[in-house]
DNA sequence: CTGCCTGCAAACTCTTTGCACGAAT
DNA sequence: ATTCGTGCAAAGAGTTTGCAGGCAG
């Protein structure tokens, strides 16, 4: 899906919610669509204030649900505290998400048996699945050979 | 795995540590096993509480990690803000968690392939896997009929 | 004028941590 | 004595919300 579909998708969501197209969600569509990896809330906003320095992280935490609501965006969460966004791509759900213990970069890779296994699963119990995700904790080569990742953050 | 010897595991995991088996740590062991269900910290604080009244929040929470260190809990994150906890049981890793959209109840099924399929997409990407997780959001049977599940707390 | 949108700051939830006292070795 | 364990309260991170003013239809 290119910017410029999601972008549309984006105005169509909001128009058929009576919700407006403001330059403070534009300005937050633009920086979350520059992005190039994941990003958390906090990285939207910083990039967002460089487009628009009025947006403030309310504005932000008050749309990131009205794009992941339109699916233009996915949300990622590695069970690391704060959530992870991306573009939501071509529409395909079966991807899984595979992060290294250290870093917590995340890798994300299509797992194409992924959604007839989550709706095998759910069946049997009954229940009708509504979306599906593999999370594989890995570590990562950087981590393997030096026993450290270059870009980890924490302790 | 019985409660007897997921106490002996944990008693050991504590020595080899230099640990001490203490009335809290064992207090929280207890009513860690005696838990229905997926349980929160909160949860297994009250619980702890009625077994020994000295125990604190702040004990629960440094418990946690060592009965998650021990392999005697798994650790299961649906992305809801808190975590939930549940005795390890036969030490089975394959293991799916549907998640119910509208009542967030858990339920636990067997994902033999899991496993497999974690493995075989990390090595994709030259990873090592770790662990990996299958999670499943779906619409359960109450939820199907009536449109509401009765245990649902939020809203 | 009615209702949506905003920034600000305070509130909230879950979890972690600094501290001083107490207990085990 | 030294090390570990504890409760308490405060701090912390990430996210949500109440409010008063602003702006669009």
């Amino acid at each position: 899906m290119s910017v410029d579909a999601a972008r549309e998708k984006f105005q169509t969501y909001l128009a058929d919610k009576g919700l407006r197209v403001t330059d403070q969600r534009l300005a937050i569509f633009n920086a979350a669509f520059a992005q190039k990896e994941h990003f958390t809330a906090e990285q939207l906003l910083d990039c967002a204030r460089k487009i628009d320095d009025s947006v403030s992280r309310a504005t932000v935490y008050r749309t990131l649900p009205l794009m992941t609501g339109s699916h233009i965006l996915r949300e990622v969460d590695i069970g690391s505290g704060e959530k992870f966004y991306l573009p939501a791509g071509n529409g395909n759900t079966q991807v899984a998400q595979v992060v290294c213990v250290d870093c917590d970069k995340i890798f994300e890779i299509s797992a194409p048996f992924m959604e007839w296994y989550g709706s095998t699963v759910s069946l049997k119990l009954g229940l009708k699945p509504v979306s599906q995700r593999l999370q594989v904790s890995a570590q990562c080569i950087a981590f393997r050979s030096s026993g450290r990742c270059p870009n980890r953050l924490k302790k």
